[in-house]
DNA sequence: ATTTATCTCCGGTTAGCCTA
DNA sequence: TAGGCTAACCGGAGATAAAT
């Protein structure tokens, strides 16, 4: 084996385990949506090898089921608009459907929404086989992805979800059983509730 | 030529088998 | 036992053929 394969071998990959500007945007979303006052500490990052945690201090003024498509009522409207003229963060409302597309582009497990008392907080994954994701991770991911297409005026089917997930239309059986998960589990249902099983598009329950 | 009937293709779903 | 794979099934849409 030449030398120089052997030290690359050797090397560790840097490789984007997060993408960037999700990472920023939740930091800025933290920062902006947190209530002061509150005792005890401030925004705070967690960082582990398999996940990054965004906690603020506050609990969230819309529900965390509706993150994607309810414009975000801000606690601190001066700081979000500065933060949104230096460019830190996106626009109003942008901003949590820009960190969904974000990680399905990058395939990455749906984001967690947590509110421990008193708190807001955003579990960031690392990539994750979607072998190796539990049905409650999978709902997720399906129901994020309804709101997500929902807001763009389009909707989940089978090829959006096996385009989310990257497996191959030879498996489009098995997505249609995460989809019947999904449904199942009350968090998105069809757009037509009596079209036949037939180009079926789904929405989110709350549509 | 326009309407109506029939065919075929295709995306989606369900069921069942098989393997790790 | 859950997940991957295959086969069978379903019904809509467009294409094609038939009828007027």
């Amino acid at each position: 084996m030449p030398v120089n394969e052997v030290i690359e071998k050797a090397l560790r990959k840097t490789v984007a385990v997060f993408p960037e500007l999700a990472v920023r945007e939740l930091v800025a979303n933290a920062l902006i949506h947190q209530a002061f006052f509150v005792t005890g500490a401030g925004p705070m990052v967690e960082i582990f090898d398999d996940r990054i945690e965004i906690t603020n201090p506050g609990e969230p003024l819309v529900d965390t089921q509706r993150f994607v498509d309810t414009p975000p009522k801000s606690r601190n409207e001066t700081l979000a608009s500065m933060m949104r003229r230096f460019r830190i963060c996106e626009e109003r409302g942008s901003g949590i459907d820009k960190v969904i597309a974000q990680i399905e582009i990058y395939q990455l497990p749906a984001p967690l929404f947590e509110v421990p008392e008193g708190f807001t907080r955003v579990v960031l994954f690392a990539h994750k086989p979607l072998i190796a994701m539990d049905k409650a991770e999978r709902v997720r991911a399906c129901y994020l992805h309804a709101c997500l297409k929902y807001v763009s005026r389009e909707f989940l089917t089978n090829a959006s979800l096996r385009e989310r997930f990257g497996v191959e239309e030879k498996n489009k059986a098995a997505v249609s059983r995460y989809i019947r998960e999904a449904v199942d589990a009350g968090v998105i249902k069809p757009f037509d509730e009596d079209a036949a099983r037939k180009l079926m598009k789904y929405v989110p329950f709350w549509a």
